[in-house]
DNA sequence: TTTGATTTTCAGCTAAATTTCAGCAAAATA
DNA sequence: TATTTTGCTGAAATTTAGCTGAAAATCAAA
């Protein structure tokens, strides 16, 4: 695993990068708060040591900013503190767990191994309309469970009618979002690709409900 | 989605292009400042990537100026530096996140796909009168909660009676606004419209008062 | 360069929407 | 009441929007 240790004092971060690079774990350091911020950004981790109060941009602070842009990495958070608002302060700001100094080091591997053991928050990144799901993570799409292979332009404008599910879509607003602003695009051509995703969405699956409705004189839209 | 990148050196920009292309996102480039603000503007993005520092128009203000026009665009912004002040100062200008050169790309992708996730603001596009409701945005009409289907000219028609309800309005009035101003239309087709929203909007609602009332002499209006 | 896949355009077709027409009814005028 | 004007409506005529097979153009890989 790789972790992440944002602690102020040398000595206890030393003591917990050692202990768990013993226990194999790739361990970075960092001894101050906006340093350790932009390692948490830029790197990934599995889990993060932090301290509760550090010189800069503290622990409290880093933790909602990571969690506000959807960084979900497992935060392990110290704290010389053992009141108990303090621990509610900490786990509001989006910290999995709490460990109040001091602490045996036992103890925090224990919590640490605990954290990622939990199955991750991972970023909702699928889209559902009824039994049609892509995800846009894995560039995916399945219906009923059955993998639909997309071409590009397939797949970027049945993401946007996903997006977008239950609402109206004119041709030339498909245009817009869907092409590039260069390209001058006929709404013929919007015409065959909902064509195409008609063949690979809709028609073998012709028990089901087709997904895919034409709003004459105003556009497209996809809805169960 | 459909991603703006504004950045001058080209190779970090052709290079963030391809990335995302291979992950079948529409994407354009634009090398310089002006520039890509004129694409911001005109175009619809689902997110903007956008360099801190460029000739001519920077990136600070080209987002600065895009949110002072209610443009809420996510936007992540690019840049060399690491202090403390250039980030808080980046988002003050309105910016969603920040992303420090160099950078991993999926770290890129990550963040991207972040910010296009956040709810976006939609404006309040309902006309009503009585219990019908004509949406504009979505093109939904709806009387008494129950969903009306018209064709693109008895919307039009409908949304301009609306939109000057309780005012009476002529036929030759109506022509001009509904009809290009081209085209010769007849008196009659007016009228052979407005008969066709009552077999809509007031025939099956026979409990309800009618809202479509003629003005012998005058013309149309629309009226609880 | 060749090959195959993807994207885009084109042309013909069909169904739906629009427009006109004609006859009728109601209201206004005298 | 008779006449004229104005609006309503069913149906025919006309136009348009959207679908589709196939060709052309573009792109990417071998």
């Amino acid at each position: 695993m790789k972790i992440l240790v944002v602690e102020d004092e040398h000595k206890i971060a030393n003591l917990i990068k050692q202990g768990l690079e013993q226990e194999h774990h790739i361990v970075d350091v960092s001894y101050e708060g906006i340093h350790g911020y932009d390692l948490a950004v830029s790197e990934f981790y599995d889990a993060i040591i932090l301290d509760r109060l550090l010189p800069g941009l503290d622990g409290l602070a880093i933790c909602k900013q990571l969690r506000s842009q959807e960084n979900h990495t497992p935060i392990l958070m110290l704290t010389a503190k053992k009141q108990l608002e303090d621990k509610v302060e900490g786990l509001n700001s989006g910290a999995d767990d709490y460990l109040t100094k001091p602490f045996a080091f036992e103890e925090l591997l224990a919590r640490i191994k605990a954290l990622s053991r939990r199955p991750k928050k991972t970023i909702e990144s699928i889209l559902r309309v009824a039994d049609l799901t892509l995800d846009t993570n894995s560039y995916e799409v399945k219906r009923n469970d059955e993998k639909i292979l997309l071409s590009s332009k397939e797949f970027a404008l049945l993401e946007y009618l996903m997006r977008h599910k239950n609402k109206t879509l004119k041709k030339e607003h498909i245009i817009a979002h869907v092409w590039n602003y260069d390209t001058d695009i006929l709404p013929n051509t919007v015409e065959v690709f909902i064509g195409y995703l008609r063949n690979k969405i809709d028609k073998p699956f012709n028990n089901k409900k087709h997904l895919i409705h034409t709003v004459r004189g105003f556009g497209y839209k996809i809805e169960e």
